[in-house]
DNA sequence: CTTGGCACTCTATCTCAGAGAGTGCTAAAG
DNA sequence: CTTTAGCACTCTCTGAGATAGAGTGCCAAG
């Protein structure tokens, strides 16, 4: 299954006027495109190796070929080459991302930027293993009634809240109290640690203190453990520019469209994606089945991680159409993970790393 | 352009039949269905009178008739008697809502329900008019260099948060003592008095607070000015469901259903709508080119306002088709609206109020 | 190995005719 | 004056050819 050159150019050929077009190409147009003195007939017979090697094939006997995943999937490892962004698009997306904001909105306009510039969706998941992050204030605030307001914040400056009910009435004194020692003694610790201290804490402070202490344990589980609360599962994936995917062609079937969009609702099926491409560096393509999410059939995935202080957090990346325009999308998706990389880790320098 | 009782009947059933299966009524099915006894010819007189009126319109010469806007407002008007609700599913808007959940989080449960109860695309504006909401709790943490992280939780619970650059650096302890400063003595205040009293102080504070009372001002502002900050704008509207709309066949048009995803993504007009309905008390309705915003050109809109405490601070409703059943979406939206009202009061009770 | 030529296939589009649905009008009946 | 039956008319929808266009596969010659 090894190509040799000249039918990787007219693969190469094919799938860029393809990709640019929307239309089946045939021999004659490949013929004159290529930029090689072929007669339409030699390459009709290269189409037919092609065909049988699973890379194209024709929607009917007498229309041209359109590329398979499997030829999109060669095209992508081997054949594309990068197109440099446009500098002032660039430029833009600097500015943007590297201007001061909390982690949240930081998140949402990553996501926002990437579906405005590729003209197709962005999703962003937002870190994860905060595990690891250290601990940086807690607050309670009495409400009404037991209800207790918690509100974590963590080193990166991201803010958690959660209401718990008491099983008494706390003073604001008490409260406050009790934040303010919280936050003497343990800022800056990791969450891990604050939560092994306060377990041991509990087995020796007065009664009240117990209390509060059995309450910052279930607030910092709460608010940090992933597969505790559906909240924070989904509250974890931020998806962008949905509407820019009603005017493809390909998805122009509404079951199709209404699956697209569901599963963006849900979330699941497309964490478990960027959690899975997570785990491998730099950029991760999913060509239609490949993602094997029944609602992405038509689609194409690029994702890239994205990290803070050098670790792995979390993955971005650009949903579309498998006929999209890889190429801008592929570095637009490398370069925007650098950028918010830089733009959350501490000092905000940009770091370099190879795709 | 009074209608007699047989033209109201005849308008009724056949609105009723559109509704239900989407197709034009001819004048046949219509005489059978309308529970006259009256033959075919006589109710083609009737919809000749109707279509004078401009109530109903064929879409070409031997088709039946369907409904015109101003006939969907005639029925909503005077001839739809509201459906009352399945019992069970008003239970289980009341378990969903009535029980503990910080007001945000209640905010999106309840657009969510919305959407899943009609099938169609639910909304939610979040509560407005903080202005005089009381403030309950501030809290400033320093984050890296000087970006200063500023939490303030109103009366409900709302947790608002945003990062400020400050002129210097502040220790932990500065800004622990200005919170409890703070807290102590404003908690409860209203917000506009919370603001005055700053203003006020900072002319005769040390130097130090003076900075620390300038931060709260203006993060008093931008959490709360509802034109101070685009976020507060745009955050402030929820909605959800959406991808309710893609199957409706009324909007198969690609054209028409981007300009409507393109709408909720915007938002602004949508909360301008909102805004407007948020004046008149009980239900409100926009049907088709009423609500003057043209990706709503086949859509209508169901809102109801909803109160805290008695005042109205919001306004929630649906979103679909002209075409929808408007019977059980009014109801709907109407009891969804009280029971986010009791939901969102102090003390849970069920506010009884017509419609 | 490449190329020109040719028969073949499949789609897309147009037209045409017939069926079906529903109307408007008229004239007669209540 | 209102209601009804009857009838001609209009419009859409569907399926059947017919035709043009695009592109293929294969063969035989270069």
């Amino acid at each position: 299954m090894t190509l040799n050159v000249r039918a990787e150019i007219l693969l190469k050929t094919l799938i860029e006027r393809y990709i640019a077009d929307g239309q089946p190409v045939g021999s004659r147009t490949l013929a004159r495109q290529a930029g090689l003195e072929l007669s339409s007939a030699t390459v009709r017979n290269v189409m037919a190796d092609l065909e049988e090697m699973g890379m194209v094939r024709a929607p009917h006997t007498s229309a041209g070929r359109v590329p398979t995943e499997l030829g999109y999937r060669v095209f992508v490892d081997t054949l594309l080459k990068i197109k440099p962004l446009n500098t002032s698009e660039v430029q833009k997306l600097e500015h943007e991302l590297l201007s001061n904001q909390d982690p949240q909105q930081l998140i949402e306009n990553t996501s926002q930027l990437l579906s405005e510039i590729c003209k197709l969706t962005g999703i962003v998941m937002a870190p994860r293993r905060e595990e690891q992050l250290a601990f940086r204030h807690i607050d309670f605030v009495s409400l009404s009634d037991r209800r207790i307001l918690v509100i974590l914040v963590t080193q990166n400056g991201q803010v958690h809240n959660r209401i718990l009910q008491a099983e008494r009435e706390y003073s604001s004194s008490e409260l406050t109290q009790a934040a303010n020692y919280f936050n003497e003694t343990y800022s800056g610790s990791s969450m891990t640690d604050v939560r092994r201290a306060l377990l041991h804490e509990i087995q020796q402070d007065s009664e009240d203190m117990q209390r509060i202490m059995k309450l910052a344990v279930s607030m910092a589980r709460a608010a940090i453990d992933p597969d505790d609360e559906t909240k924070a599962k989904t509250d974890d994936l931020v998806v962008s520019g949905e509407s820019n995917l009603i005017d493809i062609p390909e998805l122009g079937d509404m079951r199709k469209l209404r699956k697209l969009f569901d599963a963006f609702t849900t979330k699941r099926d497309l964490l478990q994606l960027l959690d899975q491409s997570m785990r491998a560096g730099g950029v991760k393509i999913f060509i239609g089945s490949e993602s094997g999410c029944e609602a992405l059939a038509d689609c194409s995935l690029v994702t890239a991680p994205y990290t803070v202080d050098g670790r792995i957090v979390g993955t971005l990346g650009v949903i579309g159409p498998t006929r999209m325009a890889y190429e801008q999308v592929i570095s637009m998706v490398d370069i925007t993970a650098r950028l918010l990389s830089s733009a959350l880790s501490a000092g905000n320098r940009l770091e370099s790393s190879g795709r």
